[in-house]
DNA sequence: AACCCGGGGCA
DNA sequence: TGCCCAGGGTT
């Protein structure tokens, strides 16, 4: 049996239920995609839930703020995606009548649209036989077919590429896309995938010749940069000095404290932090160790330290976007996970 | 081509 | 601790 017709039989009896794979409807599925981008179906699928119930259609995204989109993103990381998505679905409003695109040239022009989310939108919306080549098909090629070119290198893209668009299954394209992704998620996984229950061991390479730890090849270039990042909580009443992070850097348009960043640990024995300190909020301010937490990122290390400042003056030359709002106010803006753990951590217990 | 962008699960 | 996840954008 072909190689496409196994996959797709090996589908048809282990596939997941999943609520995106019900429809046909572009935007539920372009919400899904843009979601799964580098995230697991278990921690997306609450989200997709959330946002589908809060914009039911492309119209109703589009008419959302900013804010709210990341405010229901928060938590699931890479929040370009939201900013994104919102722009994405503006621009489907004045160019294209509100009516969600569901060819692959028409698609791959939007933002956040790349190669992959273009070739599964059109797929499964309109059955376009474009192959969907994401971590899950990388996976299975290069052991099937036992090749070891690295799969992030920009040969390696387009070698699996073209044959990834070979091996379309042209009788029902959406069908075969959603097999081999579902094969390489559940049987041909990453680590210990269950080689002697699947259906195309006997003509796997990497089964073959013993190289299923070893494909695929990836480089791995992956620098870890440490950070120090210091927060400061100033309260007034009821009310707590935000910040909105409006440069290019992690946690974008997202809402912090206001903070000082440094090239080592900080400490209130630090006559140079506290000078810092003090350039922002006065002479006079007192600062307060609260907390310390090291918060892991896949390509950061940052050590965060939380400090409560009093007797300060704000002459909010820290940051242009600071502002003062109510704790109440603070809880519907999009925050970094790290803030929302301090906050339940310190003030809830 | 290299770098940047989150957070969580798992061995 | 390292690797991976229904990747894409910017420089």
């Amino acid at each position: 049996m072909a190689f496409q017709q196994e996959i797709i039989n090996w589908y048809l009896s282990n596939k997941r239920s999943l609520p995106w794979r019900d429809t046909q409807d572009a935007y539920i599925i372009w919400l899904s995609e843009i979601i799964l981008q580098q995230t697991r179906v278990e921690q997306g699928m609450p989200y997709f839930n959330r946002f589908l119930e809060a914009y039911p259609t492309v119209l109703d995204f589009a008419a959302a703020t900013e804010t709210e989109i990341l405010k229901l993103w928060q938590g699931l990381g890479y929040y370009s995606r939201g900013r994104n998505m919102l722009f994405t679905a503006r621009q489907i409003m004045e160019l294209h009548d509100g009516v969600f695109p569901v060819r692959y040239s028409d698609l791959i022009r939007l933002k956040g649209i790349g190669e992959y989310t273009a070739a599964a939108i059109s797929s499964f919306s309109s059955g376009e036989a474009k192959a969907v080549l994401d971590g899950n098909v990388f996976r299975v090629l290069s052991r099937y077919f036992g090749i070891d070119t690295p799969i992030n290198s920009t040969g390696g893209k387009k070698q699996f590429s073209e044959l990834a668009q070979s091996l379309i299954h042209l009788e029902d394209p959406a069908l075969y896309n959603q097999a081999i992704m579902e094969f390489g998620a559940l049987q041909c996984k990453p680590k210990s995938p269950d080689c002697p229950s699947c259906p195309l061991q006997v003509s796997c390479y990497a089964k073959n010749n013993n190289l299923i730890s070893v494909l695929p090849v990836k480089l791995r270039k992956l620098t870890v940069k440490t950070r120090h990042i210091n927060y400061f909580i100033c309260r007034d009443g009821d009310n707590i000095l935000v910040n909105k992070r409006i440069y290019q850097d992690i946690w974008q348009h997202l809402f912090d404290f206001p903070n000082i960043e440094t090239t080592e640990a900080a400490s209130v024995n630090d006559e140079q932090f506290i000078n810092k300190v003090k350039q922002n909020f006065g002479k006079n301010v007192t600062i307060l160790p609260l907390m310390e937490v090291k918060h892991l990122l896949t390509h950061q290390i940052i050590y965060v330290q939380f400090f409560a400042l009093n007797n300060y003056i704000i002459n909010f030359n820290i940051n242009a976007e600071a502002k003062w709002v109510s704790w109440a106010d603070f809880d519907q803006l999009p925050q970094p996970t790290i803030l929302t753990k301090f906050i339940n951590n310190y003030f809830n217990e």
